[in-house]
DNA sequence: TGTAGGTTAGTTAGGTTAATTAACTAACGA
DNA sequence: TCGTTAGTTAATTAACCTAACTAACCTACA
């Protein structure tokens, strides 16, 4: 029984250099990757041998040989079909799943509400759509190698536990334990904001940068951080808790209180439902407001404030912009502490990108020191899933990271 | 003309593990290293007996055995005086440089006034100190590693050029070139609060901790951070401003001006300087107050406003608890956003820490959704030199690291 | 048109380095 | 004396490297 620990470990390491230098140029040749990566071109030729044998590299075709002739290189391939990744998104409302090669296309979607299958078990419906999907477009299940999950609330990732997610009613939900009565292949779970942001780095608009500043404004205010490349996911799985950032510090005195429980100050002023909130108010106390009786029927949305201010409607465009300030001021916040190469924005607020994103570059422009690229998702409600097919990725031990 | 670069590279980075294990568990056996490392016996065995051949490691005395028998264990110490470190703070008054041996025992200190010497060149007289100090003290200059520095300023420390040092008058300034002209030994540099931050980390009250945000308060406001036990730097050596916050819009809104250029909102509030200013304008408003004449002649310190803070005089309270709480929102800005395990203070701040810690306690653990240790620096005006030690171990490339 | 000479891609053979296992000696307690 | 632990030695394994090779191509010149 012999395991040269140490030295296979050496292997394994200098095989993920070369498949790493493939994925990166593609098409090249043994000479160039033994050039490139400083490997010796027999150990190159060996771990190229073993890649295609395995499947992960395909060769494919000859090159051109160069102008001063010489023999003409074989070109070899990531295969990007070599193996699937399902990744999942699980929403307040909507529970996504999508299956993905492994460059990011994504081969097939499926989703359902959540309400409705929230007492039998999201799990259990996961499952089938799972299945379902490996059937209508028949995938070869041994070709899944697992799944990376987005969870809406507060995840211990390296325990496969969900904390805490209200708007799914989870506490302390042990999610990879009760995963594995379904699933055979490894899962791993994250908080969803932080998947997006793995997403928005993999695919989007933060593509290949080393730290990102992911913000996601909806009903609240998260974010996620990537720095130095890595997730960080701070001392107690508790960063880029942005919603909880004071920007006014006179609000506070008056005994600042939440709008709801385990809410911050930042999301309270500046998110989503505060808007709607607020908007709601104020037009309540106006009785000749052409809204007044919309308003007295039901809450406005957040959503709903926006376009009434991109339609020029005063006390809409007040609250709003009162928020984008404060929104701003977080981001200067987050971007004078971290600096990051580019912030994302993304959540709820995308659909009024148009009117939010000038405004909040104007103040942020202004005042922050260093520069910071700006910019909304690319990727928008696809974030999570690819995200989340990126966890994957990057948790699951093999030649691939 | 053989060199098995992969190969030999995987056996030093197991002599560091061996290293590192000694120095984390010593005394410690070479059975004990191999059980605790993964690393067999024999390999063991040899890494250590380079180590002791390259004086890293001492061999002293013979241990215990078990109470089952069993040959007694020799035991294997790290030679924390098998080399020593140069280590300097330049700041704004006062140019610090200490020898330190490998583990920070600091063995002796040297300084002059950076005034003194700004025309004729710094280096040239950190050159003649660190002289000075080798001659004084016998050590063998074969055996002074390197050097680390830190620096009040905007730096580029793979570059190794001061970008912008406006107490000291340096833009632009080559460090590392000119320090070569001085010095044979490797030297690395970086900007005093980073270097500060390490030093907290490595010997002080941030001790091993792996995600680390250490604030300096004195004449303006800046941090370092340490995420995943490395110094973040942020993607254009600007991460940590946090001078640069905004904890109150409404200010913002009235046209913000900077007390001087390049200076933060909350600086401007918070900072040392801005604190002694604004109590200087209040009291110069009361003719009769106590304080009228002293303040009429010249600006008061900040360190003097937090000292009649202290004594209850009403003046200095308000503007000084007004500040506490903008750093208090500063700190939860910041805290909210990276959940590091501890923050640590520093800077000016530290001779009012009495007064203020409280105070700034109370508001953050008040409004701060995670847990974090709220502390001031144990090291006081040891942090930086002691930092810069740690800088030079981290940075150097040795079997140290 | 065809062939020699130079060039690059990839493989083979032989040798080096480092780590491992297994078996050993050393030294100890009971 | 036996069982146990520390540390070493010898033989083996695994990975990498260099150098020299074959394969395949270009150019140029006869």
């Amino acid at each position: 029984m012999s395991s040269n620990r140490n030295l296979i470990l050496l292997k394994r390491t200098n095989k993920k250099i070369v498949l790493q230098c493939i994925k990166e140029n593609q098409p090249i040749s043994r000479a160039e990757i033994a050039s490139k990566s400083q490997i010796s071109k027999p150990t190159v030729s060996l771990l190229v041998d073993e890649l295609v044998q395995e499947n992960w590299v395909l060769e494919k075709g000859i090159g051109v040989a160069s102008s001063q002739g010489g023999r003409r290189p074989i070109q070899l391939y990531f295969n990007e079909k070599a193996g699937y990744v399902i990744g999942t998104d699980i929403g307040g409302t909507k529970v996504k799943t999508v299956i993905c090669d492994l460059v990011g296309n994504i081969i097939c979607t499926s989703s359902f509400k959540t309400s409705q299958y929230l007492q039998t078990g999201l799990l259990k419906q996961i499952h089938k759509e799972v299945n379902g999907m490996i059937q209508s477009y028949q995938l070869d299940s041994n070709k899944i190698l697992g799944m990376g999950v987005g969870v809406p609330g507060i995840t211990e990732p390296n325990k496969g536990v969900v904390v805490e997610a209200p708007s799914i009613n989870w506490v302390r939900y042990p999610f990879i334990t009760e995963a594995k009565r379904y699933f055979s292949f490894p899962i791993y779970i994250d908080n969803d904001v932080n998947v997006a942001a793995l997403g928005e780095q993999w695919l989007g608009n933060a593509k290949s940068k080393e730290n990102i500043l992911f913000i996601a404004v909806g009903t609240g205010i998260g974010s996620g951080l990537i720095i130095h490349n890595q997730l960080y996911r701070g001392s107690s799985c508790a960063a880029g808790e942005m919603g909880y950032m004071v920007t006014d510090k006179n609000d506070m005195k008056n005994e600042f209180k939440p709008i709801f429980h385990r809410y911050g100050y930042l999301e309270s002023v500046a998110g989503g439902k505060a808007i709607g909130e607020r908007l709601t108010n104020l037009i309540q106390q106006k009785p000749g407001h052409p809204l007044f009786e919309e308003a007295s029927h039901s809450e406005l949305t957040g959503e709903r404030a926006f376009s009434l201010a991109k339609e020029g409607e005063e006390t809409a465009r007040l609250v709003v912009d009162d928020a984008i300030e404060h929104l701003a001021y977080g981001i200067i916040n987050a971007a004078s502490l971290l600096n990051p190469e580019v912030i994302v924005l993304g959540g709820g607020v995308l659909k009024s990108s148009d009117y939010i994103l000038p405004r909040l570059r104007e103040i942020v422009y202004h005042y922050l020191p260093s520069t910071v690229e700006l910019n909304t998702s690319q990727l928008e409600d696809h974030a999570e899933v690819l995200g989340a097919v990126s966890l994957f990725l990057r948790e699951y031990e093999s030649v691939l990271n």
